[in-house]
DNA sequence: GACCTGCTGCGGCTTG
């Protein structure tokens, strides 16, 4: 494939004293080179998929034309800055300029890009969105000739409201262009493929390129009852030990758990005379410092060093290598387990290795779950939405903006020739029209579709330019240097202490006016308190718990506390001798309730505990356990189910009902609460809640009771 | 007891 290449790109590897080039890498070459079609690349992280697709795409365009020809497209900033370097470095082989364009890049690179269109660009979804809209005749003229779209970390995008974002936002690319360009997704955990083609925009003419080869790795899963709010002492003690000597990354589900383990680490460190690197880093603490901590592990080969933190260092951004991931209690996702694994191990010849610590029963099952799929495979499909109506009532203002005005007939038929919208019907897009004329979003004069009064507040707003919703936060300082931001709670208040950034401060005061809580160091404090809701937790994992409870199988990974944990918990589960795995559902009967265990995935108990709520059943809804319980029998327990889905029949005027007496309950999208009454509703029923699966479930399930005795 | 992600243009100021 090496010969398929230009000279420079070739001498390129030759510098780079590669030996020969990775099967992705040889794969890419080949269909990029040879071919125009679309291509998804999957490959297991550091497998050098940036280089597989710009290797051959640098060989084949012609630079000489004025335009910019290849486009990279990244959901983080952090990664487009990481990425910068890199693409810049293999450029240089070509005399090809890369500009970085995002909200914190230089304006004066900006301007001068938009003077002279070429080379490769590196950019975020929403900041092409912002060009879209305010400057539509720059995106004109910088992407008139575009050859290539590059899309790194292809599934964060897949399936979220952030990739529909993005599929529009393809498609008005695509209509400002003189040809089609060709589309590269990069990823290394896709669960969809049907979904990840639709992506480009043309499924038919997109590959996927698939290296299954998987790293070795190495997982020992530790066990750690959780007694109060805090971490026990003697799971810190062990995770000290386990870490110390080490370069790790420490996963805990929430911001406010890393910054417990980070502070309690660094206080155990203290007092046994070890090393001070420990870090907290999640999105409540400030960019600066988080770089420096991202710095900090990529430069520092001899010391370790300990990061507590959230998702944030999940995805792509390249810290070096670490000798170990620990997770603390289970991961959401099998796809958030496999980018987690993908952090240690990273050059070649390395082991991934892995620590799970489970603070209960449920976590350490729910972790033996997500490993179990994760050895086969398998990826969570995702939740696709067919008709995005919040994200097509974005994209409506958006075209009325970048247009400065058109009439419907010219607004349908860009929404008609858009991918992202391709099963909206006419009227529905009629409907949202009428609704956001009726809120002064729109205004028609005319014949001519313009930005309404209301309207002008809403798209030059720069909340105008993303899909996704982030609530307001209060400024943390310490005198002028920023420590980071944090919602709003109860818990800020003058004298309170709190952790922050892997430190303890003391809050000395609060300015509501301004928004900003000034602290200093302080020797004592607690977690901060942050209101955010995990993410949804997909069936096959709850299936696979229940599978794990009825099977006698020895896990080896375990230490003695999780066998004998797993063993309890087993013979508690064996007394209701499951036997059809999608059928069969455990009922506990104890002092006058029943505890329905569903094993079900976070969207269908969500609608079954509405549901259950709408006959004036009320139930206590554990999402953990995946339960519910009531107060009565098993009679009483088949009646409610009975109930549930004869108001079924009634769910679309259930829903509406809900819609206006709780207008809360659309907080879950950004855009939908513009939407007419009818549309909120479907959008209720296809992204939030899962009454087809409720539906299933309530049809099929047949109870196994056992008394407690 | 519960993840994450991004951000224009312009007026007004200081500085070289």
């Amino acid at each position: 494939m090496f010969e398929l290449l230009s000279e420079p790109v070739r001498k390129y590897i030759r510098d780079k004293r590669w030996e020969s080039l990775r099967p992705i890498q040889a794969a890419a070459i080949e269909k990029i080179m040879t071919t125009s079609l679309n291509l998804i690349l999957a490959s297991r992280t550091a497998s050098g998929k940036t280089e597989a697709a710009f290797l051959p795409i640098l060989s084949k365009v012609d630079f000489a034309q004025p335009s910019v020809q290849v486009l990279y497209i990244s959901p983080l900033i952090a990664l487009i800055n990481d990425q910068f370097t890199r693409i810049e470095d293999l450029c240089a082989y070509l005399d090809v300029s890369v500009t970085k364009w995002h909200g914190e890049a230089s304006q004066a690179r900006k301007k001068n890009l938009v003077k002279n269109p070429n080379g490769v660009l590196l950019i975020t979804p929403e900041s092409l969105e912002a060009m879209l809209v305010n400057a539509p005749y720059n995106a004109k003229t910088l992407f008139s000739g575009l050859k290539y779209v590059v899309i790194d970390e292809i599934h964060s995008f897949i399936g979220a409201d952030r990739g529909i974002q993005l599929k529009s936002i393809l498609s008005r690319l695509q209509y400002l262009n003189t040809h089609t360009f060709v589309v590269v997704g990069l990823s290394a955990t896709i669960g969809d493929y049907t979904e990840a083609k639709k992506m480009t925009g043309d499924p038919d003419h997109t590959k996927v390129l698939l290296d299954r080869t998987a790293k070795e790795m190495e997982a020992n899963f530790k066990y750690f009852k959780m007694e109060a709010a805090d971490l026990p002492l003697a799971l810190m003690k062990d995770l000290y030990l386990n870490t110390m000597a080490n370069k790790v990354l420490i996963f805990p589900n929430s911001r406010g758990r890393a910054e417990e383990i980070a502070v309690k680490l660094k206080k155990i460190s203290d007092k046994v005379n070890g090393h001070s690197n420990y870090f907290s880093h999640h999105s409540s603490i400030d960019k600066e410092l988080r770089e420096y901590i991202e710095h900090f592990a990529k430069t520092n080969v001899r010391f370790p060093f300990a990061i507590s933190c959230t998702s944030t260092l999940e995805l792509g951004i390249d810290i070096g290598s670490v000798d170990k991931v620990v997770q603390v209690d289970a991961t959401y996702s099998i796809s958030s387990l496999i980018q987690r694994i993908g952090r240690s191990g990273r050059r070649d010849g390395e082991v991934s290795k892995l620590l799970f610590y489970a603070t209960d029963k449920w976590n350490l099952l729910q972790s033996l779950a997500c490993f179990d799929l994760y050895k086969e495979g398998f990826i969570e499909p995702v939740n696709v939405i067919r008709q995005p109506f919040d994200i097509l009532l974005h994209q409506m203002l958006a075209y009325v903006k970048q247009l400065s005005g058109c009439t419907r007939a010219m607004l349908w038929e860009r929404v008609r020739e858009n991918y992202a919208f391709d099963q909206v019907a006419e009227q529905d897009f009629d409907a949202i029209l009428t609704q956001l004329l009726e809120k002064d979003l729109l205004e028609l004069i005319g014949g001519e579709l313009i930005i309404g009064v209301e309207g002008e507040w809403v798209v030059n707003n720069k909340d105008f330019y993303s899909v996704f919703k982030t609530e307001p936060a209060y400024k943390v300082l310490n005198y002028d240097k920023p420590i980071g931001e944090i919602p709003f709670s109860p818990q800020l208040n003058e004298d309170e202490n709190l952790l922050l950034a892997a430190r303890i401060w003391k809050i000395i005061e609060v300015d509501h006016t301004a928004k900003k809580i000034s602290v200093i160091p302080a020797k004592d404090g607690k977690k901060p308190i942050f209101s955010g809701s995990g993410a949804d937790l997909h069936p096959k994992i709850r299936e696979r718990m229940l599978q794990l409870l009825t099977e006698s199988e020895e896990i080896p990974e375990l230490d003695e506390t999780s066998i004998d944990i797993l063993r309890e918990f087993r013979s508690e589960f064996r007394n209701y001798r499951i036997e059809s795995l999608e059928d069969d559902r455990p009922a506990l009967l104890k002092e006058g309730t029943i505890q329905l265990y569903s094993f079900h995935g976070t969207r269908v108990n969500k609608s079954l505990h509405f549901l259950f709520d709408l006959i004036g059943q009320e139930s206590n809804y554990l999402e953990q356990t995946s339960s519910f319980t009531f107060t009565g029998g098993k009679a009483e327990l088949l009646s409610f189910i009975a109930e549930a889905i004869q108001i079924l029949e009634d769910i679309d005027f259930h829903l509406e009902n809900i819609v206006l007496t709780k207008p809360s309950i659309m907080e879950f999208s950004k855009w939908g609460h513009f939407l007419p009454l009818q549309l909120k509703c479907r959008l209720l029923n296809d992204k939030y809640f899962d009454f087809y699966g409720a539906r299933d479930f309530l049809d099929r399930v047949s109870l196994v009771v056992i008394e407690f005795e």
